[in-house]
DNA sequence: TTCAGTTAATTGGTAAGACCAATAGTCCAG
DNA sequence: CTGGACTATTGGTCTTACCAATTAACTGAA
């Protein structure tokens, strides 16, 4: 009995998507770069226009092309596959606010228990100075969060796993709407300060079960406010 | 000075996806529904039929749909938009399998935690009657393994954490090959059983703590004889 | 020479029409 | 009741055409 196998159905867009996906992890599509016209393109593959906009179409909304109308087809300078599709699964309704502050605790957390196991000297520089901005600006609401921000983002640089870094960037920028209220009392801005430094201090000398414990209260703490100011605000509105 | 607005410079198409996403979003689309076909939505929405395959072709990439050949496209029963980017980000070598195999450990870990504080007595049943299934087929490899991916996406379920769920199930699939030689040893499968049955009594027992660390245990045992056998398996090879 | 204004070429966005291949359903002959 | 032929429908693909925006080249006046 011979072995015969599935045949092949892909379809001539489906192949023009992988052989242009392909290019890129092999490198021959360097970040940034700009792809051949769509009418050129259609020539290379030697399909019609067509069919190499419904790749390149499909390429765009997975977030690996940037397509400028009267322009071209770029290569993504900063491929975040899973930035779009987790925001779109938000509005899709995939899962709720609550289990989404959930899972940036646990995320936050790993990131800076490895943070505090691997940081190198150079990231923690970087760290000290987000902090002493941090710190400056805690006048001003506004560059306070601004630095607040880049302090989380620096320590999922700093735990040297790609897959954390992607994966917490929309979870926080689709939270950072419902924390708006979050310093609306400027000594909040001081207990952050406090964890933020107490982090700081733990992932300098390494101790990842301190900075872990830390950040978990931390993040507990900006769901109590956060959660404080929505029920003024619906209290206010009522 | 009147207060003037960026124009809208949304495209056709992606007024055409919006349009389906927000069907969605509303409800006014079932899961496993099916769309009317392409031309009559070129109808509908007024625009020609390229522009409707386009916006298809969109959200087919992006997992929203399936666009079955000959019949017609159909919005997804079990959207997980997730999965695919996952995938496709580590074949565009967007992390490595070190960084996965990390994030495996922190999600399982997390999610048992999870799965330990709130798992209803119906799901710690079907744990249990998952296990006892393990227990049955220790003898048979195969079946063995089935069961075994079956217990960790029973704990995912009974987290009751959208996001955690659908965020580890790529990552197991994608690590799924590289565990293959993970159950070599019979001895390997007693060893898991031993650490499932310490994990189902610590969640039984509502017992984060327990449970999490047992798992973290389990995982690195994973991680560790993964390794020995990609070992084992070059050194034949050489 | 310099620079504003015009022109032509190129690019992505859209439309319309056509044909193919696969599928599902219908209907008829056996 | 079965098997095959016929037909309508669907997605997949191609072709041609035009629009709008952008860019680069060109042109003519100061």
């Amino acid at each position: 009995m011979p072995k015969f196998e599935r045949v092949n159905k892909k379809t001539i867009c489906e192949q023009v998507i992988d052989q242009i996906k392909n290019s890129i992890s092999a490198g021959d599509l360097t970040p940034g770069e700009k792809l051949p016209s769509e009418r050129a393109l259609a020539d290379l593959f030697s399909v019609s226009r067509a069919t190499v906009r419904e790749a390149l179409r499909a390429l765009q909304y997975m977030g690996i092309l940037e397509i400028r109308m009267n322009d071209g087809a770029y290569l993504m300078q900063d491929i975040n596959l899973l930035s779009d599709q987790v925001k779109t699964s938000y509005l899709l309704k995939q899962f709720t606010l609550m289990e989404l502050l959930e899972a940036r605790k646990f995320l936050e957390v790993a990131i800076v228990s490895l943070a505090a196991e691997r940081a190198s000297p150079e990231q923690i520089r970087y760290l000290e100075k987000i902090y002493d901005e941090e710190v400056k600006h805690q006048g001003d609401r506004k560059k306070f969060i601004k630095a607040d921000v880049t302090f989380h983002m620096a320590l999922a640089e700093a735990c040297q796993n790609s897959f954390f870094r992607k994966m917490i960037e929309p979870v926080r920028e689709l939270l950072e709407e419902s924390h708006e209220g979050q310093y609306e009392k400027i000594s909040q801005i001081e207990i952050t300060l406090d964890y933020h430094g107490r982090i700081l201090e733990a992932v300098r000398r390494g101790d990842p079960e301190k900075a872990s414990g830390i950040m978990e209260k931390h993040l507990e703490n900006i769901v109590r406010t956060t959660s404080e100011v929505y029920r003024n605000k619906i209290a206010r509105e009522s």
